[in-house]
RNA sequence: GGGCGGUUAGCUCAGCUGGUAGAGCGGCUGGUUUACAUCCAGUAGGUCGGCGGUUCGAACCCGUCACCGCCCA
């Protein structure tokens, strides 16, 4: 016998090993069927469970739970990050709480702790994916930097090197003064930031007391001014373009140019230009040859390029003493309040600097031509289908990808330099000596370059490397391309974006058809949740305090397309409570002896009720079925919460107890075995979302049950299921039911009083309804008779249905003119529609554009309106008589 | 500045191709109806942001304005 409680946490941990021990999450035993693939988007090795990962982990396996029950080979592929920047920076972190640095102890022994720390405390991901349920094929799992996963990053760089599409080059970089890294546009944030704007003059060459006003953001980037910028058009300078200024505080003669860059709008309409320490600047600066004055070490210091005075100062003192001593010197005309945005290193958090250094470079624009024109030509698709104009619009518009990083914990890029600073790049060192021997002539000694790659770099082959490429594994040959990723818009450019050009260029195949793009999870505000604003939800604590079900449930009802989830505790509590209400339902199926029976078929039922429930589990089946199939999660949460709650357990378990408690052992046998039988298919249907209650119900159901759930098939019943006859029927058993219980409430009857009721006009229809299932009419309207007559007692109740009039005779205790009033309300109801439906009717070309089944609706509900209007007049002129 | 999205019941949100506005929570009323008080029954509450247009018909399509949010400069 099932518990009188649920117990989440004890069965949760039970079942999951139950499922992992016996394979259910593996591939391998379906060679027959349909491949189904999802590969995971790689969490990040320093990770920890976020609500996030919650949303993104319980989609996918809503969608492989559901795919493996209807029978594909479903493999879902799961495996981590070693997320280059953020994994350093957690070892240093714990190096330096002991006192240590990674650059006394060498980059080989740093390497060895990284990979000591990722041993005993990386991947607790894992874990709390398992708790999630996730079941992903843990014994595929891949780590971006195994050895499998490496050799696909060398040869990936080594053929788009050789094809001309990875190269080095030297241009600004954002540089991060922190980390010590180049890092790329994606990871920098702009940030706003209140500054300042210092308007300084600057002397013209040869000219006494005549002067140009700039106007800048950053003072001390004027040590490395080559020139000053003012438009073609400006009249105010036109005099002044291809003359000098003398920069101040250097001496430094600058040319005044002409560029279109300057804007006459903004401040003076002059503008200095630093080409090697502004991203613009450096563009005017290639256009006009001016030079480039790098004036800043790789900790934003002031270097030797700049005058004496400023050396070894950080940027930020440079700017105050520049701004001191142009101010000495008279030259600082004004300083104005100034909000700006600044750029800053994502992971560093300080402002980053472009900096110009030799970076490596893969040509994006190249590889991203393919990876546009694949989804032009549908090969993959967006849902919702609105993100694929933001892809479009990036990668249209896609710049050079600096894919190198300085610093240790990565793939190393296999590049060695011979004396001359020749470049070899070749899959290992002796392929790079033997590509030397060829150059020099000789042997050389070779020098490897000490950059890593960009963390992404290895993540945008994901979808094939874990597959075994660039082995010809038959795993590869057969689940890619995979089916669909599912992933938060957040790294449409940094992932998504990278495997499209990936896979097509080394698969020759898009990487995946569908890219489901899911919403952002919010705190109930609807603040992004983020750890300095102290309103994180952990996932964990929700599973620990309500079941894993019910945070899964509530993640796919609010995964409503295109729309950011505020999640609530409350919303959590609400559906921990449907599955409470599953326990309880299937708790007393188990108790009315309602036992699954395999032989059964259930398209052999005889009763109404229970004809009418399997019609409905064949509509719950269809509505599933279709919202699942364009990932309408909500739409697939909504319709089973319905089914479930409104309909089986409200209706229908109500419906079968008089038949239960009868004598009818024909009618008691087949109802227990559609008791049992939608039971089973609501668990079935319920297990990709609530996978653990459901479970634990189908194996305490049945102690026989050859399968496991997780196991089992999907149903395939559809429209040849559905009894309309038996739906109508029913139908209107519950409005009957429903009437009388709403005239009972408004005419304040104790909710335990039995009362008779009479039915006039019901015609053969109504009265065949009324008697075939007059017990549980009486049992769930409370009545105490049911029964059809002509005669209408003095100053009863009485409401319509289908023209038939329900009479409730209370003379007693009714209030005779509310009641009145109360059905004059109801006629005012009925005549409004009718009025409505009437202007329609009327209108000519209402009756000539509308479609005709348009048109017949309308009139039959005009019948049907004018109907119960008048049977409700004749009520009200019973009770005034 | 460019792009995207939002504005529907007190709150949080559904409403897919235009054809009678829905749910959950909260509110109110009443319930120890032998599965469930983590429950049951009933009930109130909406000019679908404003204005204009298209249409026989608009929450839905178009235009415009207002406010809110996100992304990219």
């Amino acid at each position: 016998m099932l518990d009188k409680h649920y117990d989440a946490t004890g069965v949760e941990q039970k079942l999951y090993e139950r499922w992992d021990d016996s394979g259910a999450f593996s591939i391998g035993s379906r060679d027959n069927a349909q491949p189904y693939t999802i590969v995971i988007p790689p969490p990040n090795v320093t990770g920890s469970l976020h609500m996030g990962h919650a949303l993104n982990n319980t989609l996918q396996d809503i969608l492989i739970r559901h795919e493996r029950m209807r029978g594909r080979d479903a493999l879902w592929q799961p495996g981590m990050d070693h997320a280059g920047i953020a994994t350093q920076m957690v070892v240093e972190r714990q190096l330096a709480e002991q006192g240590l640095d990674r650059r006394d102890m060498g980059r080989d022994a740093f390497i060895e702790k990284v990979w000591q720390w990722k041993a005993e405390s990386g991947g607790l991901i894992g874990k709390q994916l398992r708790r999630l349920g996730a079941s992903a094929d843990w014994s595929r799992e891949r780590f971006t930097m195994d050895e499998g996963l490496s050799e696909a990053v060398l040869k990936v760089f080594v053929d788009l090197y050789e094809e001309g599409l990875i190269y080095k080059d030297n241009r600004l970089v954002n540089w991060d003064p922190k980390l010590l890294t180049a890092i790329s546009d994606l990871e920098v944030q702009q940030q706003e930031v209140k500054g300042h704007l210092w308007h300084f003059n600057y002397p013209i060459e040869g000219e006494e007391c005549r002067y140009i006003t700039v106007a800048t953001t950053r003072p001390e980037t004027m040590l490395g001014d080559t020139a000053v910028a003012v438009h073609p058009e400006d009249e105010r300078y036109k005099g002044l373009i291809g003359k000098h200024a003398v920069l101040p505080l250097v001496g430094r003669r600058i040319v005044i140019v002409a560029d279109d860059y300057a804007d006459p709008e903004q401040g003076s309409g002059a503008v200095k230009i630093t080409p090697a320490h502004d991203f613009n600047d450096f563009e005017v600066g290639k256009r006009h040859d001016l030079e480039m004055i790098n004036i800043l070490d790789r900790e934003a210091r002031i270097n030797e390029n700049a005058p004496e005075a400023y050396r070894g100062l950080d940027r930020f003192e440079a700017r105050e003493r520049v701004v001191a001593d142009m101010e000495a010197q008279g030259l600082l005309v004004e300083i104005e309040d100034h909000t700006h945005m600044v750029p800053f290193g994502d992971r560093g958090g300080v402002p980053i600097e472009p900096w110009l250094t030799e970076q490596w470079y893969a040509d994006a624009a190249t590889l991203a031509a393919p990876a546009i024109k694949a989804v032009e030509e549908g090969k993959t698709k967006f849902v919702p289908e609105n993100w694929t104009k933001t892809y479009y619009e990036w990668m249209r518009n896609i710049q050079p990808w600096c894919i190198s990083r300085q610093l240790w914990w990565g793939h190393q890029i296999p590049a060695w330099y011979g004396p001359d600073g020749e470049v070899f790049v070749a899959h290992d060192e002796d392929a790079a000596q033997v590509k030397a021997r060829a150059h020099y002539g000789e042997d050389v000694a070779l020098e490897r370059d000490p950059d890593v790659l960009d963390t992404w770099f290895s993540s945008a082959l994901w979808p094939f490397s874990t597959l075994g490429w660039p082995e010809e594994t038959p795993e590869l040959q057969r689940y890619y391309p995979t089916d669909v990723l599912v992933t938060g818009f957040d790294i449409i450019f940094f992932w998504v974006a990278r495997m499209m050009m990936m896979g097509l260029h080394f698969m020759k195949e898009v990487p995946f058809h569908t890219v489901y793009i899911h919403a952002l999870v919010r705190d109930e505000k609807g603040a992004k949740m983020s750890k300095s604003k102290g309103n994180i939800i952990d996932p964990l604590e929700l599973i620990d305090e309500y079941g894993t079900d019910a945070l899964r449930f509530t993640l796919c009802a609010m995964a409503a397309p295109g729309r950011d989830i505020k999640l609530s505790k409350q919303r959590v509590e609400g559906y921990r409570n449907f599955a409470t209400k599953l326990w309880n339902a299937a708790r007393y199926c188990q108790m009315n002896g309602c036992a699954p029976d395999a032989t059964f078929d259930p398209a052999m039922a005889k009763e109404t009720v229970n004809r009418w429930i399997v019609s409905e589990m064949a509509r719950l089946r269809l509505r599933l079925d279709e919202a699942m199939a364009s990932y309408r999660f909500n739409d697939a949460a909504q319709a089973l919460y319905q089914a479930s709650w409104n309909i089986f357990c409200d209706w229908y378990l109500e419906f079968t107890k008089p038949i239960l408690l009868g004598t009818d052992e024909a009618a008691i046998k087949e109802t227990r075995a559609v008791t049992a039988w939608a039971l089973d298919q609501l668990l079935i249907m319920m297990h990709p979302i609530m996978p653990y209650v459901t479970e634990e119900l189908w194996q305490q159901l049945d102690d026989n049950r050859e399968t496991q759930l997780i196991r089992s098939g999907w149903p395939e019943y559809g429209e040849e299921a559905i009894d309309a006859d038996a739906a109508a029927e029913m139908d209107w058993v519950v409005r009957l039911i429903s009437l009388i219980r709403g005239i009972r409430s408004e005419v304040n009857v104790p909710a335990g009083a039995k009362i008779t009721a009479l039915v006039k006009d019901g015609g053969d229809i109504a009265e065949t309804r009324m008697a075939r299932h007059q017990d549980l009419i009486l049992r769930l309207a409370r009545l105490e008779t049911i029964t059809p007559s002509q005669e209408i007692p003095k100053g009863s109740a009485q409401a319509v249905i289908d023209g038939a009039t329900v009479v409730l005779p209370l003379e007693s205790v009714i209030d005779i003119e509310a009641e009145v009033a109360r059905l004059k309300k109801a006629v005012g109801k009925a005549e409004g529609e009718i009025t409505g439906i009437d202007k329609k009717l009327s209108n000519e070309k209402f009756l000539a554009n509308a479609p005709d089944e348009v048109v017949e609706e309308q009139r039959e509900r005009r019948a049907a309106a004018v109907e119960t209007r008048d049977r409700l007049k004749e009520a009200v002129a019973r009770l005034e008589a």
